[in-house]
Parts: structure tokens; C-alpha cells; sequence
DNA sequence: TCAATCAATAGCCATTTGGTTATTGATTTT
DNA sequence: AAAATCAATAACCAAATGGCTATTGATTGA
């Protein structure tokens, strides 16, 4: 019943780590570490983040030795605006309906 | 600290309270009870939802008798997209700097 | 006027969530 | 070989979240 736009959304509302992932997109392939230093919270919780990022498909990790480098997905993110421009497309919808409606009234 | 984008990301994570206002961008304006006919849980848990939605500035109410219509905000979306963009224009950029680099090293 | 209806609020509860510290497994470094 | 480093996992905890029922306030209908 949870699809991937459900997982999507969810993923992205904690601000915490809607920042990780920006800073992923800002600045390319990171290490935990690197994250970490910056994020403000211990090592573990940066690392579950990563694993939901991952899990949502907005990241990918590539070992190297005992480093784990994670680079954003920029491709996940694209339910999200199908998801905004359908929402959009509905409301211009009824609003040509409207304007078809007051046309024939005007008639 | 808690901007608006944080508000509408984690309005929107909710997959109930998006199913509401999925629907008013479908259909247009709504009464609670025509909302709470068909969104599976109780008329309170509704109004809760639509109190949060309303905060964020993704609907507005109107009231009419003893009844409330709730009608979607398209705008409220404008910073959903702008991030989205925002994150898109991150990558290119980097694209872009990864482009000059082998073209640098080409030569 | 009294009953019925609509939506918001209050108060409560179970589950989920985001954080912590401690530990483990794997890889480097000395 | 032993020590140090890196990241994931385990176990736990407090706070936030989403739901419920009961109630209230306001409006409408009988």
C-alpha cells in the first residue's frame, strides 16, 4: 500500500536529513565522515539517514576500503515533480472548466 | 529555525493528509463531511489534518452556515518546486565542472 | 423551543521517529 | 601483530505523530 511516492515524501520531510541529501547535491560524492563532521549528530544517526536515503533511491554508496562514499540520485526525485506539475495540471483543469462554463453563460 | 519549506515537506509526508489535499486539487472546493465521507477515518481526524494543511498554507476555508468548505492553494506548492529545481540546478552545475575537466584534460 | 447536524477542540493512547551510547566487523597504519 | 580508524548495527529512550471517543459551539430544521 506504501508506494515509492509515499517513501519519497517521507524521506524528505525531516529537515535533518533533507540536508544531507542537499549537501550531496550541492557538493558532490561524500564520505559518513565528512557528513558527519558537519551534520551536528552522532555518526550512527547520520549513517540511518543514509540508510533511508538509500532505501528511497535519492542516494547510492560506493565502498572504498573502510570509507563509504555516498553521491545524491538526482533521477529519484522525479515522482516529486510528476507528482507537483499532475497536482498543477488538475487545478488548470477546473479552471478551464470554469472558463468554459462562464463562456456559456455568457451566451 | 523551522521554515516554511520544513512546514510544507513534512505537511505533504503524511500519505492521509496529501490524499485530502490530492483531492481538493481534483475536484475543487469540499465540506468536511464530504471529505471525511470517503478519507476512511473519523470526522476529527479530518479537521486535524485540514488545520495542519491549513497551516501550511496549502488550503483555505470558507464558511457557509454551520458548514466549512476547504478549497487546495496551488501557490503553496511554488517552494516544493523551487527546491526541486534548486537540487536539479546543483547537479547540472557540478555536470558541467565535470564536462570542463575532461575537456581540460583532453587537450 | 427543542432536536438534529456540522465542524472544531479536548483529552487520551499506541506507534513511529530521530536521537543517543555501546559494540562489532572490516580495513589501515604503526 | 597490535592499535587505530571508519561505518554499520543493536539496544534503548524521549518526543512527536496520527488516530480515537467525547464534548462543545454554532447553525438549521421541525
Amino acid at each position: 500500500m506504501t508506494n515509492a511516492r509515499d517513501v519519497l515524501f517521507r524521506t524528505l520531510a525531516d529537515p535533518t536529513r533533507r540536508a544531507i541529501f542537499e549537501r550531496l547535491c550541492r557538493q558532490g560524492e561524500q564520505t559518513v565522515g565528512a557528513l558527519t563532521a558537519q551534520a551536528g549528530i552522532s555518526q550512527p544517526a547520520v549513517s540511518k539517514h543514509l540508510g533511508l536515503l538509500r532505501q528511497a533511491g535519492l542516494v547510492r554508496d560506493r565502498h572504498e576500503g573502510r570509507q563509504t562514499h555516498y553521491s545524491a540520485q538526482l533521477g529519484a526525485l522525479a515522482p516529486l515533480m510528476d507528482w507537483t506539475s499532475e497536482m498543477a495540471g488538475f487545478w488548470e483543469a477546473r479552471f478551464d472548466q470554469l472558463e468554459d462554463l462562464l463562456k456559456r453563460m455568457d451566451q
